[in-house]
DNA sequence: TAAAATGTTGGGTA
DNA sequence: ATACCCAACATTTT
């Protein structure tokens, strides 16, 4: 679903406009909604007027939220599990998952689908109210591997849970932490305070690789949701389960850890092993 | 046919 | 601190 590089992709071709119109310095005129449940923070009252006539400034991400700056405050959306935003002009096909929708003042929509109806909208003074449990960005130069070291060292969990809280590391899902972890060969059940040195420069350098050639590929494409991207055709071991493994040949298994369907080959990712 | 599974976040409980 | 369960949903799979 949109994770780190499924989001970035999104916020690129927004600020771009999907090379026919850009985001930035377009005049917010009208919010409409058919699921105001869609707005978080504030009212829904209160929301339509703090955006009304605002302008868009730029359009960026922080770990899976899109941030939109505006002339006052900002605009902050996060797709949650099947959440698309895209540009169309007035008289584009209406997609029947569309419940939300930012009336532009060159006639064209930002458009929020959203057929699990999970997605929030925010609107806030200072972004840090709604991004302030967030941890490290993964791709910024300053999430070195020591940073990840000390992270890690200061915990005691197992790893694929770990990596999917998102006030540990930002932006990371189910699809990019089982692909991490396979790269890395680690095992998802490991302790995160027993890795040594060289398995946690393992790890720092497979999550920046994957969610890098996530970006590269245009996010993946999952069932009905999202569409643009195909690192889907690339996935090593999401669900591969019955694959043979690109490694060592084995056969890619799948099981559940905290909830969690979850990837892994048996075959170079164990537990026990130092 | 009905129940289970999917996946992100936040809330609650132990 | 950590693990577990649930709820918010629509759609597909079992």
């Amino acid at each position: 679903m949109p994770e780190l590089p499924e989001v970035e992709t999104i916020a690129r071709r927004l600020h771009s406009g999907q090379g026919a119109i850009p985001l930035p310095g377009r005049r917010i005129v009208q919010f409409s909604t058919s699921w105001p449940r869609h707005v978080e923070l504030p009212s829904i009252s209160t929301f339509r007027r703090r955006i009304k006539n605002r302008v868009i400034q730029s359009v960026g991400r922080r770990a899976k939220y899109l941030l939109f700056p505006l002339d006052l405050g900002a605009l902050i959306i996060h797709l949650r599990m099947s959440g698309d935003l895209y540009l169309r002009p007035p008289d584009a096909e209406k997609d029947p998952y569309v419940h939300s929708a930012f009336h532009l003042d060159n006639g064209w929509q930002l458009r929020f689908s959203d057929a699990r109806k999970f997605g929030r909208i925010y609107w806030t003074r200072d972004p840090q109210e709604v991004l302030e449990n967030l941890g490290p960005e993964p791709l910024e130069d300053n999430f070195t591997a020591e940073v990840l070291q000390d992270h890690l060292h200061a915990r005691r969990r197992q790893l694929k849970p770990l990596l999917l809280d998102q006030s540990f590391l930002a932006g990371m899902g189910n699809i990019y932490v089982d692909e991490s972890l396979h790269r890395a060969r680690l095992h998802p059940l490991r302790r995160s305070d027993t890795l040594k040195k060289p398995e946690i420069e393992r790890l720092w350098e497979s999550i920046r690789t994957s969610l890098r050639e996530g970006i590269r590929h245009n996010g993946a494409s999952i069932d009905w949701v999202y569409g643009g991207g195909d690192y889907q055709n690339h996935f090593r071991v999401y669900k591969q389960d019955g694959q043979p493994c690109d490694f060592c040949g084995a056969s890619i298994e799948r099981t559940v850890v905290g909830q969690r369907g979850t990837y892994f080959c048996p075959g170079c990712q164990q537990e026990n092993i130092a």
